[in-house]
DNA sequence: AAAAAAC
């Protein structure tokens, strides 16, 4: 009903608008549009995926048409909790503000300093940051924060979880009491709130609907996996073969280290693939995201920094590697998919230590979630002690004890053909296993012998860290199970984990 | 059981 051209915006936004070729603004614009035109402070309760960042950019854009910035001075600021979310909304700065000729600068980590400080000097009409480098741009007095007038404090709730309030705390004193403010996000637990109460005056509250928590229009299933490495891998592989409307995937890991091995092998195996997580160097976060985007690859193994607010239209599948620990997450990451109406599918492997956290996300959705091909206890056992005592072992529940106690014993029910990685042996105590299987040349489990290495280099995903990886694993192609296309070895050239596979 | 963010 209510049009963009109804809330008040200036012409040469309306003209972006409309280019881009919107023509009904979201709940939350239409909501907040006109009461930031008039200055006033927003309290947004809304999520990714709602139209958030346009019901902030397109006032900042015609509120901004009127005066001029001053060098070191900027006269907005938006803070973000990542570096993509950051960038994309610069995107959205360009998009909308094409007509306008104003000076945005990007202040985030991983890049340098010298062009953000340039930008800076010329005088930057809006700064998007990370709160990490914009104290250190401030620290080091190339910035005066005397002059903003708008600051925008996005997915509030995300930043406290980062540890991020501190930093907004600080950097909110720096800016005169007469700002504007406009807050963002997407919960309102009580210490968000108190933190609204403290930054805002006399706010236009708006709440939009929770997207809900899980889109009807997205499959889910949970997918029975045993918790060895390479057996998962090999779960996920023929899961994604068997998807034959697969267009695009996001596949989640919980862990940096799990994203880099993941990736690896799925390339290894001939797969369309990129990586994606924090520890990358900036410039192939952005390589990655940018040619996931434009369907260079097809899929993108990554943290839980692609779960929240990324825009990535179109993603057909999402695959949880591991199921999230905080269900919260797996609302995230899902809904990575069947996004504006579209059709989406899900699938997370469940392994036999994931149940309460399976449990959680059920509890959480409110609702079952089905089991693609039978539950956990309809998958084969592949090892399980006869003197394991303990009666809770049985009903799915995590035994520690079990892990080590194992012995060859019931291993006759494993699949054969995924008793290929057994070289875990060599570094495990488990030492009865090994003998189980004929010695294969290694898999990439061999790499937890350098764990404490790998931890220190930390970085695991860049190119650099790949020439520095254990020598010894040079000749090791066997990445693991299944065959291996003909290749890299395991140097994997800088450029193939920027650019994907053809 | 983690990830994210400053050098």
């Amino acid at each position: 009903m209510t049009n963009f051209a109804d809330l008040g915006l200036s012409q040469k936004v309306l003209s972006a608008v409309t280019d881009a070729g919107y023509t009904t603004p979201t709940p939350i614009q239409a909501g907040a549009i006109p009461p930031a035109l008039q200055r006033r402070d927003i309290l947004g309760i809304a999520q990714t995926g709602t139209g958030k960042t346009a019901s902030f950019v397109l006032p900042m854009l015609t509120l901004l048409e009127k005066g001029r910035a001053r060098a070191r001075m900027p006269r907005t600021l938006i803070l973000e909790p990542t570096r993509e979310l950051a960038a994309q909304v610069a995107e959205n700065f360009d998009k909308y503000g094409k007509n306008h000729k104003l000076n945005i600068a990007l202040l985030i980590g991983g890049v340098s300093f010298d062009e953000q400080d340039r930008k800076l000097e010329r005088g930057a009409d809006v700064l998007i940051c990370t709160p990490g480098r914009l104290l250190d741009h401030f620290e080091r007095g190339k910035l005066l924060m005397s002059g903003v007038e708008i600051l925008v404090i996005d997915e509030a709730d995300r930043m406290l979880d980062m540890g991020f309030i501190p930093d907004i705390e600080r950097i909110a004193k720096l800016i005169p009491f007469t700002r504007q403010t406009l807050f963002f996000s997407a919960t309102m637990p009580a210490e968000i709130q108190k933190l609204a109460d403290r930054f805002l005056q006399n706010p236009e509250r708006l709440e939009v609907a929770r997207r809900a928590s899980t889109a009807t229009t997205v499959t889910q299933r949970f997918v029975a996996a045993h918790a060895k490495d390479y057996e998962k891998r090999a779960t996920l592989r023929d899961l994604i073969r068997a998807q034959d409307d697969l267009k695009n995937a996001i596949i989640f890991c919980n862990r940096k280290k799990d994203v880099a091995d993941l990736f690896r092998s799925l390339d290894r195996h001939g797969f369309s693939v990129g990586a994606l997580h924090g520890d990358m160097d900036q410039r192939s976060r952005m390589a990655m995201l940018a040619n996931f985007k434009d369907g260079n690859i097809k899929l993108l193994v990554a943290s839980d920094v692609a779960a929240r607010g990324l825009d990535i239209p179109d993603v057909s599948h999402v695959f949880n590697f591991d199921v999230p620990i905080h269900a919260e997450d797996y609302v995230h990451r899902i809904g990575r998919t069947g996004r504006a109406g579209r059709s989406g599918a899900s699938f997370t492997l469940v392994t036999k230590r994931d149940i309460k956290f399976a449990d959680a996300i059920e509890k959480l959705i409110d609702q079952k979630v089905e089991w693609l091909n039978g539950d956990l206890s309809e998958l084969p056992e592949p090892m399980e002690s006869h003197d394991n005592r303990r009666e809770r072992g049985r009903d799915g529940r995590r035994d520690r004890k079990k892990d080590v106690e194992r012995s060859s014993k019931g291993r006759s029910d494993r699949r054969p053909d995924t008793a290929t990685a057994d070289s875990a042996a060599e570094i495990e105590p488990v030492v009865e296993r090994a003998e189980a299987v004929k010695p294969q040349r290694n898999t990439d489990t061999s790499k937890q012998g350098h764990a404490g290495r790998n931890d220190r280099l930390g970085r695991a995903q860049s190119a650099a860290n790949d020439d520095n990886r254990d020598r010894r694993s040079r000749h090791r192609r066997d990445y693991d199970d299944g065959p291996t296309p003909i290749g890299f070895g395991d140097e994997i050239p800088a450029f193939m984990l920027i650019v994907g596979k053809a």
